[in-house]
DNA sequence: ATTTAACTTTACGTAAACGTCAAGAAATAT
DNA sequence: ATATTTCTTGACGTTTACGTAAAGTTAAAT
């Protein structure tokens, strides 16, 4: 790798095929998001190529589908990952629906271990109600 | 309260509009639960009065909600907390279905931690890149 | 050069989770 | 007793998030 190159892994684009497999989704699944503006792969002719920025948007928009967040919601963040080219108007924005987003981020977590808790005492109870009807410990 | 009543909080019925104010949620809602088996509420004549379980059981759809699992998903595991009348087989089952969910909750769980660290990161990027261009630090 | 494979757009279809009338029955209030 | 409110059952509509099939285009392989 000389000087003069200024190729590196950051460069790298992704056929769609290629993208549908490191993210599992279909090619549709990815033609979809960028109608809806969640991705923006360059052309080379009529093909699509994925950069790094859309991989990276990729991650975190199948984090936010985890979480139970819309693609409307989980793309008025998505600009909070490439505020470089937006005007400070719009990234204050962007960074006060952050925040936002943050706190219900935390309470998700909150009431997601409050939830393990219960989930784990009904279990139990479940587990001693089959115990005592006589199943096998073995297989629970 | 004497001995001959049996009536305690475990008893209250809530019609459907009560409902819809304890979960913030429509009447269609609940009519559309109990069609697709959530919730099984009695029947003075023709109206539907909602008893503890169905309470119960709402909360749990709301959480599961909360946590984008689907209705279905849901339902299967609504079971756990009613294991009182179901055939041991059955119970089995639920019961299984239940230790697979709490995996997939404690995965979650993780996920969002690291998510939250990350999101918290991007958000100082933003704050500092904010300040530099000159914004007042007190609207942030 | 031609087959083949990957990709494209267009467009209709679908499942989930309800919303939104419409028309009638039942309970409550006056 | 009658008006009003609350509730009921259809039944069609809507949004989200894609699936899928058709028909053509471009790039890669032989």
């Amino acid at each position: 790798m000389n000087v003069i190159s200024t190729k590196n892994k950051e460069d790298k684009v992704n056929t769609i095929t290629e993208m549908c497999k490191l993210f599992q989704v279909s090619a549709r699944t990815l033609r979809f998001y960028e109608s809806k503006e969640l991705l923006f792969p360059i052309r080379r002719g009529q093909h699509r190529l994925f950069t790094k920025s859309d991989r990276g948007r990729m991650k975190l928009i199948m984090q936010g589908k985890r979480f139970g967040f819309s693609l409307e919601e989980i793309r008025q963040l998505l600009n909070l990952y490439n505020f470089g080219d937006h005007r400070t108007r719009q990234i204050k924005q962007t960074y006060q629906l952050g925040l936002k987003r943050l706190s219900s981020m935390e309470q998700q977590k909150k009431e997601l271990g409050l939830a393990i808790k219960d989930l784990k005492t009904q279990l139990q109870l479940c587990k001693d109600l089959l115990l005592k009807r006589g199943a096998d410990a073995q297989d629970l």
